[in-house]
DNA sequence: TGTAGGGCTTCCCATCATGGGAAGGTCAAG
DNA sequence: CTTGACCTTCCCATGATGGGAAGCCCTACA
């Protein structure tokens, strides 16, 4: 029915939990809803179609606060498209950004993996990478002699 | 030279930053260090080392919990270096599961991006993607069925 | 000798988005 | 009338980092 759903209903139905939407609510990213006599949130079918924007939205990586902005432009009927664009775009690329860090990651780390024998042998060019290119780090007992 | 610096060359020396040495100090990643009589920490050179190989292995992408094993690792004359290949092998998965993750939501919106006119207009296919009105058979990851 | 400055110390708070769980109210079914 | 499944608020934790306050210590300079 469109009549009401409570939390629990309004969360299954919208794929977000309800501890997310009660902070949602908390930090403005969602109205208030109204509620019961018995102090219940309820939720109308409007509010769980807010509530699958937003899931939406996270799934695609956007922030809360992207989330929010796009949210504003969704019911701004006076909105200009460019506006939704910009956001996306920036999205895209910090996407792209993290993306590429990542990448270099696994470039590097594959080729320091490559060159691991990979068994019983204590010598690991990982290791010598990480302690800093050199031969040094392939015997560190001077580390931890201090104390004892 | 090599008899002790403070934190702050050691920050600069190794650069991890002071606040970073402290709490890496606070959650066991390193001992605790010498302290003058004013109660400053001081570290020898082979501290320093240990916190550039901590550098190292955060700017490659690995977790302050896998640092610690790869640390653990390193001070073990005994290791095998297969054990340092198994903690980057999964290293590298985790990062490229997020890659993928990463480039499945950039392959959607600039999809999206591209369908958007950009202009002063309101109509905006990236939000009406979001509402979960516009053409669902462009990119259906709609399906979270995950539920239970 | 006094003071300014910069470095050090600890302690608390904020981030970002989410989950866990306790203590207590409420409702429906048995 | 109990049981259990909801709901409510409130506090805490995550991961890794930074900001900043209050206060101690040392050095340089007038």
């Amino acid at each position: 029915m469109n009549i009401g759903m409570n939390i629990g209903q309004a969360a299954s139905a919208s794929g977000v939990s309800a501890k997310m939407i009660r902070y949602y609510e908390e930090i403005g990213l969602i109205r208030p809803s109204a509620r019961t006599a018995n102090n219940y949130r309820i939720y109308s079918e409007d509010e769980v179609h807010v509530l699958r924007f937003i899931k939406r939205a996270r799934s695609l990586g956007f922030s809360l606060e992207e989330t929010e902005r796009l949210l504003a432009l969704w019911q701004d009927r006076e909105r200009e498209s460019a506006a939704v664009k910009a956001v996306a775009t920036s999205h895209i690329a910090d996407l792209e950004r993290r993306i590429g860090e990542m990448q270099t990651m696994v470039k590097t780390l594959k080729h320091l993996a490559h060159c691991c024998s990979g068994n019983a042998r204590p010598d690991c060019p990982i290791l010598e990478d990480l302690a800093g290119n050199g031969a040094e780090g392939a015997d560190p007992s001077f580390a931890h002699t201090r104390d004892g």
